[in-house]
DNA sequence: CCAATATTTAAACAGTGTTTAATTTAAAAT
DNA sequence: ATTTTAAATTAAACACTGTTTAAATATTGG
């Protein structure tokens, strides 16, 4: 058939991004399988195949949903914190990481074979939430290219607090909580600025 | 039967482990399956749970034997080389990560049902590593529980660094290489020393 | 030698992502 | 208005996965 008229192919997809958004929060990642979305939106895996060309095609375009409205949290958070940026991200992302961690683990962890390109809108996203670091840090390093690679490090480092902490690889003891660590990181952000 | 007569179980066991570890290496995680195994070593799936339990306890065995080779290696490089140990610490964990990256993934970065406990090996062999890190650190800070911190806190860092790489999401532009934002965390470091 | 226990296997179970070919529908062209 | 043409949809099968089961086989201790 062309398209059955209930939805059209945007509306489809529409549809096919928030049931998935529904299931991976209750669910969890291994609850979001290609038949079981199929179902939930009342069509068949195949469909999905045919608009989203593999699963994992499905999950970029899904992650980039969740990268955008994170975008969105983040700048509203930052705009109405009266703390430097910086901390504010740094928390946001903890909390992020350890409240939604279905959504994180999706959009920030998540392996696809190598050979599937990443798609625009999922590059693009993520290279937004970097700049909102970037931004955070022109009094740490005011020269640009400089502050770009300081602002990935730190991007690259909570990341890393939070993955181990996903993967239960950060042992808790003597209070090293993600809280804990990020709070060493900025120190020595701050110590950088007291020397520059 | 009893067992065959071909191997005891704990010569079953390092079979495994041995065969394992080279599947892995050459065809990576996605190779490493519990028929394949089996036929691999000439026996049958059902062999491999009579030991391991489950595929995942098998994988944090072998887990446990990485880092345990990986440990070996880096005391040996720590001894052979005139740089600070950190140095060293830090180049080695880019190099494994990207060099070796099958075993990286799954010794650092996979993710477990969180109900199966860590054997009491896998834990003790991070926890070795980690101390590297930390006797790397006594001029940087000499008192022990903050300096412990401070190590953690470097651990996950790099990690976060080889992890972003491995998923493909550090975009290398601009000569971001993991090795790059290494040396900006390592300075952060550098300059933590030069105010205490 | 027999009974108890440990090991091994074949087979089935319940799922997974994906591909296929056939079918149905809508839109475009005549 | 009718016939093409193309797009969307489905059911079914394919080729795997990890795991469980029950039966069969060996080895060990009595």
């Amino acid at each position: 058939m062309a398209r059955r008229a209930d939805h059209t192919a945007q509306e489809l997809k529409s549809l096919a991004i928030g049931k998935g958004l529904e299931i991976i929060d209750k669910q969890g990642m291994s609850g979001l399988t290609a038949r079981g979305l199929a179902q939930a939106i009342g069509y068949t895996p195949g469909t999905l195949y045919h608009f989203f060309g593999s699963l994992d095609g499905y999950l970029l375009v899904l992650s980039a949903h969740i990268l955008d409205l994170w975008h969105q949290e983040l700048t509203a958070k930052i705009k109405a914190s009266r703390r430097p940026a910086i901390h504010t991200l740094a928390a946001a992302y903890i909390d992020f990481a350890l409240a939604r961690k279905n959504r994180w683990e999706l959009a920030f962890a998540r392996n696809y074979p190598p050979d599937l390109p990443l798609p625009d809108d999922y590059v693009s996203n993520m290279a937004r939430l970097l700049m909102l670091i970037d931004q955070s840090l022109t009094k740490h390093e005011p020269q640009a290219d400089k502050r770009h690679r300081l602002a990935k490090t730190l991007w690259a480092s909570m990341h890393g607090i939070c993955s181990l902490a996903h993967t239960q690889r950060l042992s808790y003891s003597a209070g090293d909580t993600p809280e804990a660590l990020a709070k060493v990181l900025l120190e020595l952000l701050e110590q950088k600025k007291a020397v520059s």
